[in-house]
DNA sequence: GCCGTTTTCGGCCCGACTGTTTTCAGTCG
């Protein structure tokens, strides 16, 4: 997509104009306007076409200027002048934690540094620490940033940021009192990746005690940063946690500074200033006042908006939306009635079918369908049909043993190489629910068989449509998801969100863009095990994101207005 | 460069921490 392209652009122009010492409020406006160029939900050039461009918060006659010229030719002279005699080597070191654009330009003016290699020569020759302002210190700390630049990953998948967040709370948890703890940041947002994982502890007193005993955990490589207030560490692998110790009066704004986004919050102080207010980690100030502080509820109403869900606080329309009224009242973990696709031991599954249906009931589940995978997935031990005939009776059992649960008996099948189906027709119309995935040949045509199989009568939903898993695949080749949604939209077939961390396929981005085109979506653990119905929280963090309302899901609706396609 | 229920000019978010400094610049989130 094109907007990528420009907004990529706009990021650069503000680089270079920061470097350059540039207004650092015309640095800013290419920023936003790269951000609001990446968050459309349109092809810009349908904007550009529609004369609607200025209509975009953050994109006035300027950028929408440099916009029309890269359409019409290619190129963008607001680019090429801010990059004269800016070395595209210089700017990637941006990356490495502690130099910024200031420095930057000094080491590149006084040393001639334009790269890595000459950075690192400047480090090692010790001209770089005899420069005014820098020290020994300072040369030592961006020696282990170069390090750490070099060896630096990418940002923690969730499922990765899950499994750190619990074992930091409970090491600190030995050591000090961190009772009403809780992750902000964008772990809380709900995001599918973390750069680093925020955790704020309310306390009264003894902050420095706190931040020493989280500076001394097991794991800690670095200490990055170690005050009264606020510690910074890296665990090994180079993961970073933030803490932030707060009074317990002001835990709501500490929330609000903290779960961000850096965009949202950025908006809520400009709001803040227009009324005459002030807002910190502390609270909503006017003048020497303190006027909301406790709650996040308290925050927001003090600058005349709703609370804002913190999955959805990303700038993108948000508040604009709160301020009108017309914020969606999103789905929430409660609202979530049934799981329609979970696996037992029949197939991949380490648990036996009652196990799972009274684990769901326990839940609070009204639904749940026991969705086995098909005989073509031999890794999974599939059912034949055979099989999923004699899985019957232990259903059945499940059934009787477990009141006030509706139990479906469906199955996850797989899509052929020629966008079959993996189960005889004459079984199709036998089961309660039937699933279908692409397990298979990721390469070879998926959309086109993807199709084809929503086509069938009995296909009620495809599992996992992108075939995504977060920072390891990037999903089936060659893809056309609108294709796919289009499909959905026309059949009457729903788009599974799923909520294992490591897929959360469709993302929140491809969700919202499915339900918009009239797309139910099911929301579904793809359970193997009983610990894992709880992922349900991250699915619903996704949807969430997405903006979905209640009625969007399928999952949200009682016992028997779950219905086949072919029924509804 | 963007923007306007104070404004078409003159503003533009806020604070902690660090390292270098005697009062602050740079970076980060």
């Amino acid at each position: 997509m094109v907007n990528q392209e420009i907004s990529t652009l706009f990021e650069a122009v503000a680089d270079a104009l920061e470097f350059k010492g540039e207004n650092r409020f015309r640095v800013n406006a290419y920023r936003r306007g790269a951000r609001a160029v990446a968050d459309l939900a349109e092809d810009v050039t349908v904007l550009v076409a529609e004369k609607r461009l200025t209509d975009v918060p953050g994109i006035g006659k300027g950028l929408a200027g440099d916009i029309d010229e890269y359409l019409s030719r290619g190129k963008m002279t607001a680019h090429e002048k801010a990059m004269e005699g800016v070395p595209r080597t210089l700017m990637e070191l941006r990356a490495i934690g502690g130099l910024g654009p200031r420095r930057l330009a000094l080491f590149h003016e006084k040393l001639g540094v334009t790269d890595l290699a000459s950075l690192e020569r400047a480090l090692a020759d010790g001209t770089l620490a005899a420069l005014p302002g820098l020290g020994d210190r300072m040369a030592g700390n961006l020696r282990e940033g170069v390090a750490l630049y070099l060896r630096s990953r990418e940002r923690m998948p969730v499922a990765e940021a899950v499994a750190l967040a619990r074992g930091v709370l409970a090491a600190l948890g030995e050591k000090a009192d961190v009772g009403k703890a809780a992750f902000a940041g964008s772990f809380r947002r709900g995001r599918e990746t973390c750069g680093d994982l925020d955790l704020l502890v309310p306390a009264r007193r003894n902050g420095a005690a706190i931040v020493e005993a989280f500076t001394a955990l097991p794991g800690v490589e670095r200490v990055l940063a170690a005050g009264e207030t606020k510690g910074s560490v890296l665990f090994e692998g180079g993961r970073q946690v933030d803490l932030r110790v707060v009074a317990p009066e002001c835990l709501g704004a500490a929330l609000c500074y903290f779960t961000g986004s850096k965009e949202h919050n950025v908006r809520l102080r400009e709001i803040a200033k227009k009324r005459g207010l002030k807002v910190n980690e502390y609270g909503v100030w006017k003048g020497e006042k303190r006027v909301a502080a406790r709650t996040e509820e308290e925050v927001y109403a003090a600058l005349e908006l709703p609370w804002i869900p913190p999955e959805m606080r990303e700038n993108r329309g948000e508040i604009e939306a709160a301020r009108e009224g017309r914020l969606p009242e999103v789905v929430g973990t409660r609202d979530i009635r049934a799981d329609l696709h979970v696996h037992t031991a029949w197939s991949d599954g380490k648990a036996s079918v009652l196990e799972m249906v009274k684990a769901a009931a326990a839940r609070g589940l009204k639904t749940v369908a026991i969705t086995d995978h098909s005989a073509a997935a031999t890794y999974a031990h599939g059912l034949t049909y055979a099989r999923w005939k004699e899985q019957k009776k232990e259903i059945d059992a499940a059934r009787k043993a477990v009141p006030g649960i509706r139990v479906l008996h469906g199955m996850e099948v797989d899509i052929t190489a020629d966008g079959g189906i993996d189960l005889p027709i004459e079984a199709q119309g036998k089961l309660d629910w039937i699933i279908a995935s692409v397990h298979s040949g990721f390469r070879n045509r998926v959309t086109e068989r993807m199709v084809k199989a929503m086509e069938n009568p009995y296909v009620d939903a495809v599992a996992h449509p992108t075939g995504r898993l977060i920072g390891k695949r990037v999903g089936y080749e060659g893809q056309d998801l609108e294709a796919v949604i289009e499909k959905a939209a026309a059949t009457g077939t729903c788009l599974e969100l799923n909520a294992a961390p490591e897929r959360l396929d469709l993302s929140a981005e491809n969700a919202r863009r499915a339900a918009e085109k009239g797309v139910t979506i099911t929301l579904n653990t793809d359970s193997h095990t009983v610990a894992m119905l709880e992922n349900l929280e991250w699915g619903v963090k996704t949807a969430r994101r997405a903006w979905l309302t209640r009625a969007a899901i399928l999952n949200t609706r009682p016992p028997t207005r779950i219905k086949r396609k072919r029924d509804r």
